[in-house]
DNA sequence: ACTTGACCTTCCCGTGACTGGAACCCCTAT
DNA sequence: ATAGGGGTTCCAGTCACGGGAAGGTCAAGT
């Protein structure tokens, strides 16, 4: 199976599919005419890969777990620990914005938006 | 002033700083031995860079920002928009964190994270 | 005067996870 | 023969810095 293929049913560009074997995520074969041949595995990977990074796990974590799924062997919880420490990355990001937007919202509501210069937006960032 | 003062005072590390001149959103003086030399006003106008990216606008937002922020005749308006959709921004990055944590932590909780092979996360990243 | 150490300078490379684009090769259909 | 739609490699750029090297400068202590 050609890239584009693959890509059409991974949903992943072209390009990251590239990216992903540059950095040995995954290691299609090659034709005779250097075109990369992807095998039935190769594209269970790569969509493994592509729901991963929907999860917002970054590349080595999915090389991680990329490895634990191929290892009949693994033990569970090291899969969850991957995933509970993502988590709680995830919470914190989410804490951040949402501190974010609390400020941010109420300086756009004090704000009136008009044609004068005054602005509490820009002296709360002032301040 | 030196850089190493403004640093501790905005809270801005000195790389930051160096780095915002480069981009132009800053322009100290120079001394004779060629250190920088900063007056109350890039001290200034740093803090407030430092509150506009700790609530997550990008540097060109920045850089809007600044320039209204220093232009007496500016509507508030145009500040407004720049922060509503900005707001905007974030409130669809909490969005999608959100989805993710939802979806993970029921992989999480669905897991035994014990010492055996079986994990309903690689089951979810996999399907 | 000399040295130490803290500060400052510029410059270049690396980050993460790609994306865009150039320049070129390959395959099929007309 | 040509046109198009694949594919290939490689290089540069993104964003907002951070690390570190190599060296200049300053104030204090010996």
């Amino acid at each position: 199976m050609n890239i584009g293929e693959v890509s059409e049913r991974t949903g992943l560009p072209a390009k990251t599919i590239r990216y992903y074997e540059d950095i040995g995520l995954v290691t299609p074969q090659r034709a005779a005419n250097s075109y990369r041949e992807f095998r039935e595995s190769d594209v269970h990977k790569l969509a493994f890969l592509g729901n991963a990074r929907g999860l917002g796990f970054s590349i080595e974590d999915c090389r991680a777990l990329l490895t634990l799924w191929e290892d009949r062997s693994r033990a569970s919880g090291d899969v969850r620990q991957i995933a509970k420490d993502h988590l709680v990355e995830i919470e914190g990001k989410i804490a951040g914005l949402q501190a974010m937007r609390a400020t941010l919202s109420d300086l756009v509501s004090a704000c009136a938006g008009d044609d004068r210069p005054d602005c509490p937006i820009l002296k709360g960032l002032a301040g």
